[in-house]
DNA sequence: CTGTATGCAAAGCATTTGCATAATA
DNA sequence: TATTATGCAAATGCTTTGCATACAG
């Protein structure tokens, strides 16, 4: 958990750096798995740190935006997993437990600019995930 | 829209052709843009064509696990627009009106090999989709 | 005929909103 | 002190479920 990163892009962003969004942000950081609105809230109630599910809710958009936390909807449930590289990158999603992982992005440049000419679009930016299965389910799957 | 593609898929899964999943299907195909499971109701009921709200949400699943619709999840919306390719394949969404492209998968072994390596996954497959501004878009915007 | 799929109404939930209150800078 | 953020309760609205009915194969 970068409590500086987070105190600087806040004061950087002229946003409060408030009890609950630092207590949100610290229980979604310290968590292996992406975590939904009400575990979060459940996690923090279970360690007598009263939030308000709606300022969950608030807080994980506003983590979203500025990039600090990568939401996963996978069919009607949505979760959220803190992200610690700072700079453009990717996930892979292990499709048995759910564990993220984060890795640096490619260089797509050269994919982009055929993509913009097959399709006549200009390109403003690109997301990927990947799917799969990571080591410790691997090996305790059959 | 592709009649022939449908029946022939339908007929290998031992999925039944009814009445309203032509209906829904043939409604989402025609369509340059994304739609949701309300527009898709209010179109077909605008054609005087009947169908259950529910059956929409049920069909749109459908076509989704059998990768004849993209679903895309803008925040809390969700739309779907059908495939046209067949094969493996990613979208481009403007960000301006929604409109949405299909354009092939690149050769992505390397990368999912060096993913691997480095995040210890099996990788198993992948989502892309990239964000940009169609032509049309592109010329009426400043 | 024999399952399957539909459609309705109702239930179930996740998410959002309004507003008074509390807390930050 | 001037905003900004919070938290509650209520409202909203999407999505799912149960079940009798209709329908495709």
């Amino acid at each position: 958990m970068d409590k500086g990163f987070f105190k600087e892009l806040f004061q950087e962003k002229r946003l409060r750096i408030s009890h609950p969004r630092f207590l949100i942000y610290q229980e979604l950081s310290s968590s292996e798995v992406p975590l939904s609105p009400r575990e979060l809230y459940e996690n923090l109630r279970r360690k007598k740190r009263r939030v308000g599910l709606t300022s969950i809710y608030r807080s994980l958009d506003l983590f979203e935006s500025l990039g600090m936390a990568f939401k996963i909807s996978k069919g009607s449930s949505v979760k959220y997993k803190s992200c610690k590289l700072k700079n453009h990158h990717h996930h892979i999603v292990c499709q048995s437990c759910g564990r993220v992982v984060e890795f640096e992005c490619n260089d797509l440049t050269e994919w982009s600019k055929w993509v913009s000419e097959s399709t006549g679009y200009k390109v403003t930016d690109h997301r990927v995930h990947f799917l799969g299965v990571c080591k410790t389910c691997t090996l305790s799957l059959p």
